[in-house]
DNA sequence: TCATGCTCGATAGTGTAACTATCGATAGTT
DNA sequence: AACTATCGATAGTTACACTATCGAGCATGA
């Protein structure tokens, strides 16, 4: 139905495709040619359109993304794992270097910081990869993990944790788990962004306020 | 040369490729189909594909980020602009919505922390964008700057100020700021999934050492 | 010296992702 | 009965990031 479309602002094209590739469920066919949807369609349309167009998921991942949410008796590490998984570049596995310098930064950081993860965090490599490059680059001053970068995680998983807990609807959580996961990282780097702006004014006080 | 593709990794064509989008400057003509390049033509490439494969940008967006290195006596200030600016999504400045929920949210933020940032900063935006996008999708318990998530990307930020005043080239800098902001958010990203992961334990403990 | 083989730049083609458009067969509406 | 709208299937489009081909020009070795 074109009600949906207008209901939920997605074009009539771009639904049926949704459909096509399993991302939002057919609704309940009443005849040959028409099928109810329901408001439940309207809200699966808006959190798709979430994940594709603000968390800038691809279509493939967010079906799998929403596959994990719609399974009720997936434990809830799982559904970490699988949003998690799915925002690092899922071919980011391929290519599996051995333990390199970054790895062992990571591991050094994870036990300074008394961390307890398991072997197969997708953070792990991700993070390996990204203080590797800096290596390769020869940016040796960020090929670490600076205290601040740790605290800072931390902080920030303590209050993704919270919201977790604000429910315990095991498909609410599902869904805060996958949703936080996936937006939460645009408003950490927003929020990077500001900070930035203001701890640089802080240090490279403007020449007027200087003299 | 094809020396160049050996030393940095990068097939011929792909070096072509960037040669004409004007990511990487050519060499110095020998002869009419000769052109000597330099080590620092493979450094520009290992950056490059830095910027590309690890930090997801567009070529295009890549060529912008580079072309703001290359300005010799760009500030700072405006470095950081375009490194920020570069990794959100450009057309997101296109939806001028008006100040919205995010908006407040974002504002009342930044005055508790007492950070003083211009209205122009490209984190307002995105991060009251994706606050909004919580809010439509009627998670409220998401819709809102946890305290933790502006220390922590206070934090995270005075690392960042931390790396770029290791050096007093102007240069350096600009490369430190562009690399460390458009790869930073990744690392950031792979530690807040290892702090999840953890916190994660620390609440809901396992059932065995519970007891 | 001149054939072979590399280089260069220009142009055109490929593959994938995400839509978008068209079509024919219905099915409710007037 | 005529008209409009819907459904699913198939095919086409656009954008991006390469990738392949081509013709001309040296450049070196038999």
């Amino acid at each position: 139905m074109s009600q949906l479309c207008e209901a939920s602002g997605v074009p009539v094209p771009s639904i049926k495709y949704y459909l096509r590739e399993g991302l939002l469920p057919s609704g309940e066919r009443t005849s040959a040619n028409q099928v109810d949807y329901s408001d439940a369609h309207v809200e699966r349309l808006h959190l798709i359109r979430a994940l594709i167009d603000v968390g800038g998921l691809p279509v493939a991942t967010a079906g799998r993304v929403l596959a994990a949410v719609d399974s009720p008796d997936l434990p809830l590490s799982y559904i970490f794992g699988v949003a998690q998984y799915a925002i690092s570049d899922a071919d980011l596995y391929d290519e599996l270097e051995g333990p390199s310098d970054g790895t062992a930064i990571v591991d050094e950081t994870i036990e300074r910081m008394g961390w307890k993860v398991t072997d197969e965090n997708p953070g792990r490599r991700g993070a390996a990869r990204i203080l590797d490059t800096y290596a390769r680059l020869g940016r040796d001053e960020l090929a670490a993990i600076p205290e601040g970068y740790a605290k800072g995680a931390e902080l920030i998983a303590r209050a993704d944790l919270a919201a977790v807990a604000t429910t315990s609807d095991v498909r609410d959580m599902a869904e805060i788990v996958v949703v936080g996961t996936v937006l939460g990282d645009g408003l950490v780097a927003s929020l990077r962004r500001i900070a930035q702006e203001h701890v640089s004014n802080e240090m490279f006080a403007n020449p007027r306020s200087e003299s």
